[in-house]
This record gives structure tokens, sequence and C-alpha cells, in this order.
DNA sequence: CGATTTGTGTGTATACATTTG
DNA sequence: TCAAATGTATACACACAAATC
């Protein structure tokens, strides 16, 4: 019997006691999951104490926390040393971004695509590499990592970014994601942490999630990610690696200033954090700023995996991104990658390096940076807000009246028939400040302008 | 101070206790993997038992089994209930079968390929592919499952091997390694088991590593996996999943009988694990029996993730598999494949459709057939050996002498300029009956023939 | 066949670090 | 500023199940 009475106290969850089969933990996880499911427990509800739920249930207090950690790890809930333990925001609804299941004649401003009307410059590219003679040795298990060639042609496009390296620091992955993939698996364990801005790419937290992976939270300001508090949340707790997207964070689209790079490097480095960089966004940020910005991988060479995609900037049907590593991690990237992928397409790989080798490189980022331009002087026109300290970015943010929740907003729109994102798909617990995300690159500019319109007229609403 | 007295005590493995630090058992792992590394513990030496270490290190027995359980998880150790823990075959060297770093002028007996002379055929497909006036549309990131079209013509593919399903229940992912690390990462958590035939394909043991899934290795016979043996392992400990490569095992070749396949299947549904069908070399059983044999995914709709790969039947280099899930999973699949690859290359999804609806197919199935007949013909003019149940697999093996180990007859053979594999790779404890295992299908038929003649000649000394 | 050995799963005790108020 | 509340990490006790001899 448990000491207390709790026959008046408020407990903001009390599992059905006679459910409670042995094994306790599992049992306790299962009950939890229900109550979820069945909205007995609502969204960032606070739950009982470890303490607390064990005393109502009469059993260790250990136990209670074996339970909740389960929770923790599948991403259904988050802990705060002594504030509690809270039911995610995003708990048990995908926020996975992707194209599936668009309906017809919707205007998509949720995926960030990359003014795919400039995939017209590819198609030449395809037939070129099709006709190429050596073709056939793309077609076999051949040069898994990419060809002696291509990883070349990679390694000069890196050069221009700022990022010097050399071929056998380099693999062809299948995209960004799938370099993340391989980056996670190769180098992580089921628990480690991770720390990540404390708005980032919805994708990446889920890829954690999938990998059990804990994502760690840390606070920005316009210049990035605060160095004192990553520092801070070291000394709390392990942490074993950090996600940036220094040339322009998604969703807020800050870029990281020159010092913070470097005060960031320097905590990082002593705390001997793996860096995932994922720099997506560099080849528009060094056209259009004319300048390359200091990677990590520049900074800390030894502890970086840098990602180059290909899909953004060149062609996101052909799925190709460079992912360089330092010798120390070789072998763990190489066993990642076969396993994985076995090799990226020998076909998209050689496209995509007659592309780089190829005058429509400049073609490209002379048309790209005329439409993002052009979108973002467009948003301007229709909403008063300021750029983000990278000022050409794919995607805008709008914030909305905390009261209003993800569900109700996204649906409205979709009912509207237009796609966009809240805040809560980036991010693992409530935030102060909810936004909508707009992605701006995804449509072409008349179907942007008309899209605005429409969220001009009815965002007030929410706001 | 321990109780006994250790000093004449024989312990097959005494960590230095002076090294030992608090947390105890990552100190102990540490300690482990360190004198692995030293061969201080050599590879299969049996372990202390947890309570032996324990009484010498003078600490709690499952502290050690603690630090025991984590070296099973990445694949270092492994344990059997009454006879111990054991240091594995392959710790700390990798397994990982791909072509990377070929040397040059070598033999491929390691890899196997597809017979690669036959992507003549698809370069006319590429040629197509490239100039079809909606190929724009495979450049973006829509439908990242493929699109309905070529969903439609993997359908009837997988009709003429006898899966039957609906466009709803595929999805298009980069090739069947990709496919399977997808399955496992949507389906199974860290720690999980997967129970595998006794001798299996090295990458799906490693993939399972890299997630931290623990194999659970199950003996066959001619006729495939032993269902008694199952059904006890079953009960032994819970089991999560089970792979299977049923038209034919790589590297033994053995193909499941009808009756076996039902057995199992009944074992499986009592069990409820997942299937997981990797059934690679269907094209070609299916071609040569000129019968469908009864895929689990038939057998167990509701529970078999069916991979069906396009790499080693139409063309490796274009990275395609199609893989059949039930309804229950469709939004975890999607997760994974999202969170992995938000999409598989449209341009080589559409040139694998554009292929599949061609009378291309035909062609390769009947010149992979010759070939690999002749292949198989050829092995036996200089082996007298068994065909395995399956009589036309792409690989065979040659019984070795248990006392030669892995490295000396790998290293002998790759300097003699033929690379193979030896039987430990395919699994993860030691086992009575090694061999090699030689690709038939990785070189054309007279380069075959000349390294079939070197291994005849000498191979004996290893017999 | 049955005592013994060996690993496994589960719940708990305890020390501790961080945050809250 | 500090006591109280809260979660975390680690080691251990114990019941048990399977394999060995």
């Amino acid at each position: 019997m448990p000491i207390n009475s709790f026959d008046d106290y408020p407990l903001s969850w009390r599992p059905d006691k006679t459910k409670l089969t042995r094994p306790l933990y599992k049992s306790l996880t299962k009950l939890m999951e229900e109550d979820i499911l069945s909205s007995k427990l609502q969204k960032n509800t606070r739950l009982p104490s470890q303490r607390e739920l064990a005393d109502y249930l009469d059993i260790n207090f250990t136990t209670v926390g074996q339970a909740y950690k389960y929770g923790v790890e599948i991403g259904l809930l988050y802990t705060n040393i002594g504030s509690g333990t809270f039911v995610s925001q995003n708990a048990l609804n995908s926020i996975t971004i992707s194209n599936d299941k668009v309906q017809e004649h919707i205007i998509d401003f949720g995926l960030v695509s990359s003014f795919e009307e400039c995939n017209r410059f590819v198609i030449p590219h395809l037939e070129a590499a099709s006709r190429n003679v050596n073709i056939a040795s793309q077609l076999n298990y051949q040069d898994p990592l990419g060809s002696p060639h291509q990883l070349a042609i990679a390694q000069q496009w890196l050069l221009t970014q700022g990022i010097t390296t050399n071929v056998e620091n380099i693999a062809t992955v299948s995209g960004v994601q799938n370099g993340l993939t391989i980056i996670l698996m190769a180098l992580f364990s089921p628990g480690d942490r991770i720390a990540v801005d404390r708005y980032t790419y919805s994708n990446f937290i889920e890829l954690a999630a999938l990998l059990h992976l804990e994502i760690v939270l840390i606070d920005f300001d316009s210049e990035g990610m605060i160095p004192d508090l990553l520092a801070k949340e070291c000394k709390k707790k392990k942490i074993d690696g950090i996600f940036f997207m220094p040339s322009c964070n998604n969703p807020i689209g800050f870029q990281m200033s020159d010092s913070r790079r470097q005060e960031l490097a320097d905590i990082i480095e002593q705390e001997r954090l793996w860096v995932i960089e994922d720099d997506i966004h560099a080849f528009l940020t060094t056209y259009s700023q004319n300048k390359v910005l200091p990677s990590f991988q520049s900074l800390l060479p030894n502890q970086t995996l840098y990602l180059a995609g290909m899909t953004k900037f060149l062609c996101s049907g052909l799925r190709v991104a460079y992912l360089v590593f330092p010798d120390s991690v070789r072998s763990l990237i190489k066993k990642a990658c076969f396993n994985t992928n076995v090799k990226t397409s020998g076909f998209d790989a050689s496209v995509i390096s007659h592309i780089l080798s190829s005058s429509t490189v400049q073609e490209i980022l002379v048309e790209k940076y005329r439409l993002t331009k052009a979108a973002n002087e467009l948003f301007d026109y229709y909403f008063d807000l300021p750029r983000p300290s990278n000022d050409l970015p794919y995607y805008r943010i709008i914030p909305i009246d905390p009261a209003v929740t993800q569900g109700q907003i996204e649906n409205d729109f979709l009912a509207k028939g237009i796609r966009l994102y809240h805040s809560n798909r980036f991010t693992t617990m409530e935030q102060k400040d909810p936004f909508i995300r707009i992605a701006l690159s995804s449509n072409c500019l008349d179907v942007l302008d008309q899209g605005l319109a429409i969220i001009q007229k009815v965002l007030p609403a929410y706001q």
C-alpha cells in the first residue's frame, strides 16, 4: 500500500493501477503510450515526477525513471532536471518533411525545393552523360565512393567553398540526408547526445530519433548558437556531437558570424565534439556575398564532418552530396557508406561531375541568385519583417499567436490550398516564440506572389 | 579484498585491477577493447564467466554482465547461456564486402557482381530516359517513393515473382542494402534481435551491428533454416525479426523448399517476427526453374518486408530496389525512407522502369541464365563438389582445413592476384565447417576459367 | 537426469548534479 | 543563498532460465 493516500492529491496522470503488470517498466511505458494516443495525456503536460508516481504506484522511483527514459528515447517525452518530465510537442505525430502525398493544386510552401525550373540546365548533361563512351564503367560496383576523376572535380568545387581536402577524404553519398544518416550511424551510438540550434532542420531531428540519439537544444541569437549556453550544457551532460547549418540556419535563416564560429570552435575543440556541418546553402552565400565564410571544416578539420549537397545547388532529383571526413574516421565512414548504400548511383555522380566541370554551374548560380533575390523582395513587399542575418534565405518566418496550435494553422491553410509549416516542426519542446515558415524557393515567382497574397490576407487572424 | 586468492587460479583474462576506475562497467569495457586490440585477448577465446571475473575484481557479477553486454552489442563478443562469453570471430576487423580499394590486375572472386558485361543492354535505356520529354518531372522532389507509373510497372514485375501487392505498398529505395537499412531503422530498436541463417550475407551482419541489433544464428540444412531450432531459440530469448534470402542463401546457395517455408511461416506467425525477405536471386530462379516459389510475402503478407533488388537483376550502378511492406507499417517505412534518402534518384528509377517495361528484361534474363549456367559448369569442371539446392547460384563454396585462418588464406590468395572470402565473413562465431566462397558472376568466363585454374592448383595446401 | 554453471531480466538502493523557488 | 525537488548514473540483489557435465 502506498504510504500516502492519493485520493485528493492532484496527479497530472493517474495510470490505471489495476492494469499494471510485470515487467513494471514496460507495462508503464505502454500505459503512457496509450494515454498519449487517446489524448488522455495532452501534449506538453507535465507528468508526475518520478518519485510522486512511484509513490502512487508503490514502486521504486527508478523504475518510473526507466519507463520515462524509453519515452524520451523515442521522442515522446522530454525532461528537464529540476522542472520535470513533459509530453513532447510532437509526440506521435510525424514532423518529417517530404513531398509525399501533396494534394493536387496546392501551393507548397512547406518542403524547401530549389527553384526547380532551373532543372532545364541539367537535361543536356543527362544526355551527354548517357552518350559518354565511359558510361559503362559507371554502371557497375566500381569506385563506390566516386571515381578518382569525379572526386577530383568535387575537390576543386569544395576548394571554392573554402574546404581544403584530399580526394581520399571525400565520399560521394546520395544526398545530404543520406550523408547525415551515414555520419550518425558511423560515429554515434544509441543514447548519445547531439547539440543543435533551438530551432533546426526537422529531418535531422527525426533522423536522430530513428537512431535513438538525443537532441540537446541550445539557444541562438542573430550571430548563431550562443557559446556560453553550449559550454554550460556540455558541463551538464555528456554531449557527443553538434549539428550546424552555418551559412543559413533552417528555419531561422541566421548566418553564423566569423567571430561566433571561432568562439564555438574553441568550446567544441575542448569538449571534443564531432561537428556535423551541413552547408547546403553555402553555394549561394559564397556567390552572393562574394566571400568564403570560415567553415568548421577549416577551423577544426580533425573533428568535422562536412556535407556539400548538390541537390539544392544543382538538381534535387539526382541524389548526390559530398561528404568530407578526417582521416581518423575513414574506415568508420566507409563502413557506414557501404552498409547503407553500397554505392551512390554511378550515373547520378557522373552527371553531377559533368555539370560541376562545365559553365552550367555559373548559369545556375546566376539564375538561382536572381530568383532568390526576387522571391525575398516579394516577401518583403507583403510582409514588413526584418531579413535574417543571411539576407538571401530560401525561406522566411512569420511570428504567430502562441495560442494557435500547429494542427490548427497548418490545416486551415491546407484547406485554403497552401501548405506551410509551424515552428513546432523544427524543435522538440515548447517554445515561446512560435512562427510559420514559408519556403520561397519551391514555386515559380508568380505562384509565390499568389500564395503570399493569400497568406497576407488570412494570417492576421492567427497573429 | 577478493574472498579467494586468484594467484594460481586459471583465468583466461586478467584485466589489470589497478586500471579499473569508476564507472566500473565502462572502465571494464575499455580494458576489454584494448586487450582485444592488442591481441592480449585472442579471437574466440572464452572470457571468464561473469561471476568468476566479478569475484576476481571484487565487484558484483551483474556489473561484469553490463560490460560484456556492450561488447555483444557492438559485435565484439558473443555469449551462450551455459557455456559462457567469447571473443567474436570478427572482433575489430571489418567484414564489410565492397569494391573499395581493389588492387589493379586482380581477379575478384570476393564481391558478387552480376555479369557486368550485361550492362550493354542498359545503355540504350539511359539515352532514351534522358531524352524523355517528361524527364524534368524526375529531377525534383516529386513522388519520393516512385511515380504512379513507375510503381505500376514495379507492381507488374513483382506479380511475375509471386508478389501480389498494391502500388500503395511499394516504395522505391536505393538498392537492397539501402532497403535493409530502412527496414531495420523503421521497425527495430537497439538491442532487438534478428534471427539469420548460421551463414548469411556479411553486409547484413555489419548493418545490424551498426544499428546495435543482435544477430541470432540458426542452423540450416539443404532445405533451409531448421524450424525446430528457430522455435527453440525464440523460446530462449525474445527475437524480433528474421532475415532470409529464400531463393538462394548467400553464401551457401541453398534454396528453401516449399514445405520448409510453410513450417517456418507457422512459427514466425506464432512468434510474431518481422520477416525481412531479400529475394535478390529470385529473378533468375523463377526464370530457370520456370516456377514461382512461395514467398514469405505471400505466406505472411502482414508481417513481411519484401525486397526486390534491381541491381543484380538489371544494373548495379543504378541503385534501385522495390520494398514491399504491409499497411500496418506504412508510416514507419515512409518516415525511414524520407529521413535516410529523401528520395531515390528519379533518373535511376525511371531508367529501371523503362527497362522493366521493355523486351530487354527477357534479353538480360536469357543472357544471365546462359552465363550463370556456363560459370557453374566451369566450376564443376575444376572442383568435384555437389551443387547446392539452388543449382544455379552466383557463388560456390569450397571446404578448407579448419586450421587455416581467415587472414592467412585470404591474404595468400590476394598475393597471387585473387580475392576470395573465408566463411568467417558470413557468420559471427566460430564454425566447425570453414570454407571459401568463390563468386562466379564477377568476371567474364575466360577470366573465371583462369582464376579457377589457379585456385585448383593452389588450394590443396589449405585443405 | 539432476546438480551446477552460466547468462538474462527486472527492480531497487544510493550518491549525485542541476534547477527551482 | 540555500533547501527542496527533480532527473541521472551506476552498482547491485535476486529470481530465473538454459546449457553443461
